[in-house]
DNA sequence: TTTTGATACTAACAGATGTTAGCCTATTTT
DNA sequence: AAAATAGGCTAACATCTGTTAGTATCAAAA
């Protein structure tokens, strides 16, 4: 076999192999993927792939920590602003959205596979991800104070909107395709204004 | 080893079995729960367990089922009954609510590795979910037709609901506990008329 | 052209997996 | 008390798993 055809792209093979890794890890989840899968898919021996990573939990690690990583950026750059409160839930759905739509697999698999990070990664993780949806509830809770949201449980709204959001998977997979800026504007509306016609 | 102890309660053996496994799928998933894991919770040797179930997949099947099952006749149901729309999408939505807060272990098993079933099962299980997700979306397209429900995307808010509702998880694990009931107001409140006070 | 470094291959490992076969023992039925 | 059944046990199987060692080969640098 030939080696991993380095397209003209400045895409490393390294980079392949991670990109693929996810897909296979959306798709079966992280312990049904097998290392010879992977390798099926990007067109070499098993073996190979350890010529350019440590190990099947270094490719979750990758994944998982480069998503964690835009969100909590994401999340530094929202409290830094001046927007009103609903501005900056906004800014966050939107946020989220857009990933699903565009980063799919990386952000689906770091969403439903990290529990299977190994230590120190772990709990590294689930740290992440309490302080995010902490500093979440926070702007939410501000929001209740300044009376421009409704007075409701903080967690349990963060909790809804960062779960509804995981639903997109179910639009990837479907065939009536509305178009993703549509469907951003619908979840938004929803989740900012509900169901009930006003 | 004795026998599975069997309580005098009218659980028999094999409806332990499908406890122990649920509650181990829903902590590691179904592809890293081990039929010796399962036997060791339940006390026993895992070629044991095949004195009760036929297969790990039969467990699967029997958890996923039974879950989708209570969903449909709970479909049929409102369907069948005369509440306004908004009346009907309340109560499906404190209805997997309800299956959240107290049959956790099956509901949260079934939703996340159905995937993991075998055919013919789970091309069964793929029609029952999309079947449902259309009646659902049928239930307020007819609600934005009676002006009762606003101009959204049907197909999108069943979505932002059902994986709304998966959120849950996040609240078992929580040790900031507020009680079911009132989580379950919250997210009726928060799905049915959102976030913006009025 | 030779050297060198990256990257592919084959072979093999040790351990885990689901499952079966065959046996033994406790409980229930007759 | 005897017989039948349910349900436990040990041992073993074939297969799959992630990973390593050692070797060959290709592309670029010298």
């Amino acid at each position: 076999m030939g080696r991993i055809k380095t397209t003209n792209n400045q895409i490393s093979r390294r980079e392949i192999i991670i990109e693929k890794a996810a897909t296979l890890f959306k798709e079966k989840g992280f312990k049904a993927a097998s290392m010879r899968e992977i390798a099926d898919v990007v067109g070499v021996e098993a073996a190979s792939l350890y010529n350019h990573i440590k190990s099947k939990n270094e490719l979750l690690n990758i994944i998982c920590f480069d998503v964690a990583n835009r969100y909590t950026h994401k999340m530094e750059e929202v409290e830094a602003s001046k927007l009103t409160t609903l501005a900056k839930v906004e800014s966050l759905l939107r946020f989220h959205i857009d990933g699903m739509v565009n980063h799919f697999e990386e952000v689906y698999v770091s969403d439903r596979e990290w529990k299977h990070l190994d230590n120190p990664y772990l709990s590294n993780m689930q740290n992440q991800r309490r302080t995010y949806r902490k500093r979440f509830a926070a702007i939410i809770e501000e929001g209740i104070k300044k009376k421009e949201v409704k007075k409701i449980d903080a967690a349990t709204a963060v909790l809804i909107m960062l779960h509804a959001i995981g639903g997109i998977e179910s639009w990837h997979r479907s065939t009536r395709k509305i178009i993703g800026k549509e469907l951003e504007e619908n979840m938004v509306t929803f989740l900012i204004d509900g169901l009930r016609k006003i």
